[in-house]
DNA sequence: TTCCTGATTAGGAATTATTCTTAATTAGGA
DNA sequence: TCCTAATTAAGAATAATTCCTAATCAGGAA
């Protein structure tokens, strides 16, 4: 059994347990996301499937991507006033983001993910997620600028 | 000399060191971002502004809430994928976000502010800002699921 | 099988936050 | 006073996302 069929298996019982039809679309979505390990926006999920599915219209890709979002198969982001990023990896973590270029890379921080939080924050409500974004430059754009 | 008198001298000496002349109308915007102590859109400075500045346009406002973002009078926020919010508190802090009626609370953690980042994270690129989003229930959101 | 029903989709129109274009206005310096 | 560069108002344009609707699909009942 390889690694693709084990995570078919997990799309099917969600889709089953949401009482949700797992349509040939939902399927090709959810593979397509499988083959990318960042944060693909709806219109590249887009682009990249109607290769293989020339019918699909964009609107069952950003309906499906919000259910996947409800289901908890994927996370939509909120990193940049532009268009919207989805998270394919749903483990716990944090995120860089490079001012310049709009790079967005992974962070695992266990640490702080247990911390406690300071007794001022439970004051306001009850937390169920914590995100934490780091701003800088990547290293990328800081040999671009030393070299250009 | 009050604390508007302070506020104006700052922005006077930022437009003078920028090049930038301080019109009307942004000292209008900048006396009317004083009036909110949270994260106002641009649509609703605008608004609050036309009652009493009825040619201000909408272009203006956004145009002026860029400047002053770049000269770091504000902070732009991209902490939902609806309107853009700005922050008109500069010193660093975080946010606690309630995902029901979309407030927006400042969170201060000091402690967080100082801590090391993990090494894996300097090898991405130089760090520059650290913001930390909460995602919860507010308290308000709680008593009206309680009552309802 | 055939019919019915509800869910889902494709396609395009609509919405809406933000930015762009352009002509008019302003203010300061020569 | 005239010139120039910066700024503005107004509305058009852009673009991401959502909405609308008719067509399609799938599963169950007859
Ligand atoms: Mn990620
Ligand atoms: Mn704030
Ligand atoms: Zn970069
Ligand atoms: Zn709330």
């Amino acid at each position: 059994m390889t690694s693709q069929d084990n995570e078919l298996d997990k799309i099917r019982k969600l889709c089953d347990q949401a009482g949700m039809k797992l349509t040939p679309q939902r399927l090709e979505i959810f593979k397509e996301l499988l083959s990318h390990e960042d944060h693909p926006s709806a219109e590249l999920i887009f682009t990249k499937l109607r290769e293989r599915l020339p019918t699909i219209s964009l609107d069952t890709v950003y309906r499906t991507l919000a259910s996947f979002d409800e289901l908890g198969i994927i996370k939509k982001l909120n990193i940049s006033n532009a268009r919207t990023l989805f998270d394919t990896n749903i483990e716990q973590h944090h995120h860089f983001i490079c001012t310049k270029c709009k790079r967005v890379e992974d962070i695992h921080w266990p640490d702080f993910d247990k911390a406690n939080l300071p007794e001022s924050v439970s004051a306001l409500g009850s937390i169920q997620t914590r995100h934490l974004e780091l701003h800088g430059i990547c290293n990328q754009c800081l040999n671009k600028k030393n070299k250009g």
